[in-house]
DNA sequence: CGAATGTCAGTGCGACTGACATCG
DNA sequence: CCGATGTCAGTCGCACTGACATTC
């Protein structure tokens, strides 16, 4: 019979680092990403909101107005699933979806005074849920850790 | 009627980064774990590989044949998908499912030459998702990247 | 008895698709 | 006519739960 362990290493011998399991780029970050999620969707939902309400207020605050499908641009949620979102959010008067006079087609969205409000404090809850997940990483190391998954992102969305 | 723009930066007016949006790990990492788990899900497929075969047969070679609740946590499938993701291994002759003698609620997974063999071949293709995957770093910066993911998991994983 | 194992059925959510009426 | 918009219904994959019979 042949001997099993032979066969661990026969593609030149080269030893390759054992745990590559453990050290590959891609499981590293969706099994992260699932805590990741998993901590800013529970926090959040101790203030009554969800990850969406904040992009869409945070995109709204920085870019200004605009149409749903531009709003689904900016902040990468999609065109179908926004409805909902602004369901929730005018709801909540946080927004305001009024018809746009000059393109019948579109709903100009605009944030209330109510939504900055919420958007700040939902700004404060998000910092302490990220210091809570980057909580081993120094300052450094967490602007590291963002500037080099911004520009893996960057690479993969412009190309799509 | 108040002018808007004052209540933009109300808190102090601390020139908070203005792309904080952009910035958050938390939606950098889902963005880009989506794009990933895209990219090597895609990849495998064309290899007719799903992502835990990989996770399955590496975890195998690297500890040796284990109960299915071991693999299970080896590699953070749950036990109830585990089933599943053994039936299509055996369907394959990747690995073999034989009872535990010595305890008969067992069954002890063992990979298979074929299975070896296999993983040899995913392994290059995820190299290859890798390199596309992590283009834009050097070899230094990948290697930066996957050290803090790692202090991040393991600080998330222990506490749980 | 309590705890672990393998299995199955089912839930909830998030990303994504397709289609449709309306309008530019 | 083509393209964009807002809306709705529905799919698919995946993490996760609950329950059950069997065995330790």
């Amino acid at each position: 019979m042949i001997r099993d362990e032979a066969a661990d290493l026969p593609d030149g011998g080269a030893p390759k680092t054992p745990d590559r399991l453990r050290r590959r780029a891609s499981r590293l970050l969706s099994q992260l990403t699932v805590r990741s999620d998993r901590l800013i969707t529970e926090g959040l939902a101790r203030a009554d909101a969800r990850k969406w309400h904040y992009a869409v207020l945070a995109s709204l605050q920085e870019f200004g107005p605009g149409s749903q499908a531009e709003l689904s641009r900016r902040s990468g949620i999609y065109r179908s699933d926004m409805v909902g979102v602004l369901n929730e959010l005018t709801e909540r008067d946080l927004v305001e979806r009024a018809p746009d006079p000059d393109d019948r087609r579109r709903n100009i969205i605009t944030i209330s005074a109510q939504g900055r409000r919420r958007l700040r404090r939902l700004d404060k809850v998000l910092d302490d849920l990220h210091d809570e997940l980057l909580a081993p990483l120094s300052p450094a190391e967490r602007d590291q850790l963002v500037r080099l998954l911004i520009r893996l992102l960057d690479h993969h969305t412009q190309s799509s």
